[in-house]
DNA sequence: AGTGCAGTTGACTTT
DNA sequence: TAAAGTCAACTGCAC
């Protein structure tokens, strides 16, 4: 019987169970199924598909030099699995599991509804930490250590294809009628490429990666750069982690090398990281959409004020570290952590922005997109999770700490030139006249405001109860909780990172 | 030399 | 991955 692998979002041939398994069996039919509408989506944007197009192109090379080939078919999935059942009769499906948007996880429940009415087997293989069904958090940190130990799949030796005329080629965004997104500075996909940026990132660029992952001016060249291939599967997880433990095994401690331990250790923890978040997702898909507690319905209005929407989606609130941060992502498709932490607090809670219209626009943005952390981190930043202290950022403090010189502002908020460097984080404060605009709110009064409509639910009675149930399905465990000093304190309170 | 005082630092709390 | 406020301890200086 034939085998179809269906490659969604685990582009490669290395350490790809699905695939090796298939090759096994007999003959595999190796499928990409282009699917309009979820392409449609307001999360989705062109600049994404542009990096899938890099890593589906490189992929039908290393197929055919298998003597395979990669089938493309741009129709909805259960339609691709009826017309190629049209074609070779009964097979069995290999996929990865995926946790995706809400979206991609109604489409995964229409394909098991398919091979089920079909009786086609559908099997499908984790590879990532994140445990589909899980019980209960406890226990999963370990479970994620393990996972990630396991041995790297080798590819097939060969892979036997037979002879098909289905279609091979890779339409492009204008093919899809994707909007126009230009991202000039956009990371390249494919393997070849995310296994240099790898090894660079281990051997090269990592070095102070603790220390300068928080600063747009260091970041885009120590962080490690593998979030749009961790996203699109040119890398596995597992392949990530393990060179990681790797690379740390055979530097010898020293305090020459201490700053590569610690941030390959820091490193490591946010591997870990990333699967701890996408398990929340996981686990209730509801995120994407709907607050994780639910007190704080009603806390900011359905739709946001249109000029500050459009303020903040142009790049021009008047704050130039926020919009120096708006415009680098639109032309990188890619921003530091925290960054994105202060974009997301900023629209939340300056601008009262509703999480989900600002979240969709960010999604957009992010060559990286990866459902199952963007809206936790959204939710996150937007006070709505209800177990998080709330973090509102002053972005002019920001500033000042992170782009002390205006160097990173100056790059990308060219209005502000003229503006001496005394003045470039508060250009307002100079006495000229620019073509920069005034900060569309009053950082003091809007983050008063904000503060103030958030605590007024957190004090409200019945607050607590359902705290008390998000932390039980989505908190972080730690082993040994830090104690704190004297006072008592609640619990639940503890230790709480995410 | 000790005192008073303004300013700084850091730990801790509150929002 | 917050920021701002509070408070006590400390510092440098003038007298």
């Amino acid at each position: 019987m034939l085998n179809v692998v269906w490659f969604k979002r685990d582009l490669r041939i290395e350490d790809h169970r699905p695939l090796f398994n298939a090759a096994e069996r007999g003959a595999v039919l190796a499928v990409y199924v282009v699917e309009p509408d979820y392409w449609q989506l307001e999360d989705s944007s062109a600049r994404q598909w542009d990096f899938v197009r890099d890593c589906l192109s490189e992929l039908q090379t290393v197929l055919r030099a298998k003597g395979s080939e990669l089938f493309v078919l741009q129709m909805d999935a259960v339609a691709a699995l009826d017309l190629i059942r049209a074609r070779f009769g009964d097979f069995t499906l290999w996929s990865h599991e995926e946790t995706g948007n809400d979206w991609t996880y109604a489409r995964d429940k229409r394909v098991a509804a398919w091979t089920k009415g079909h009786q086609t087997p559908w099997h499908e293989f984790t590879q990532t930490g994140v445990v589909r069904r899980l019980g209960s958090r406890n226990g999963w940190a370990s479970h994620w250590d393990r996972v990630m130990a396991e041995p790297i799949t080798p590819a097939p030796k060969s892979i036997p294809t037979p002879p098909c005329d289905l279609p091979t080629h890779i339409p492009s965004a204008r093919d899809l009628g994707l909007a126009s997104d230009p991202c000039p500075e956009r990371q390249s996909g494919g393997r070849q490429v995310a296994l240099r940026t790898l090894d660079s990132f281990l051997h090269v660029r990592g070095r102070n990666y603790r220390f300068e992952m928080s600063s747009p001016v260091t970041a885009f060249d120590a962080s490690s750069r593998l979030s749009p291939h961790l996203t699109w599967g040119t890398l596995s997880m597992r392949e990530a982690a393990q060179a990681t433990w790797r690379r740390l095994n055979e530097i010898e401690p020293s305090p020459a090398t201490k700053a590569w331990r610690n941030s390959l250790t820091s490193f490591s923890g946010r591997l870990h990281w990333h699967c701890h978040f996408i398990q929340k997702l996981e686990d209730d898909p509801a995120i994407e959409f709907a607050n994780m507690h639910s007190a704080y319905n009603g806390l900011r209005p359905e739709t946001g004020d249109p000029e500050r929407l459009a303020a903040f989606m142009e790049g021009r609130t008047g704050y130039p570290f926020v919009d120096a941060c708006l415009r680098a992502l639109d032309r990188h498709g890619w921003l530091n952590f925290r960054m994105r932490a202060m974009l997301m607090s900023f629209a939340s809670y300056h601008l009262w922005l509703p999480w989900r219209e600002s979240g969709l626009f960010l999604a957009r943005r992010f060559v990286d997109y990866e459902p199952g952390i963007h809206w936790p981190q959204v939710q996150m930043q937007s006070g709505t999770t209800g177990m998080n202290t709330v973090r509102i950022y002053n972005p002019i403090k920001q500033s000042y700490d992170h782009d002390p010189q205006g160097v990173f502002i100056r790059r990308y908020v060219p209005e502000l030139d003229r503006v001496p460097d005394a003045f470039v984080h508060e250009p307002w404060k100079w006495g000229e006249r620019t073509s920069y605009p005034t900060p569309i709110v009053d950082h003091a009064a809007a983050t008063k405001a904000a503060r103030d409509a958030v605590y007024a639910i957190r004090k409200a009675s019945r607050h607590s109860e359902e705290t008390a149930r998000v932390i039980a399905k989505h908190a972080s465990r730690k082993s040994t909780p830090r104690r704190r000093s004297s006072k008592s304190v609640d619990p639940a309170q503890l230790s709480l990172k995410f």
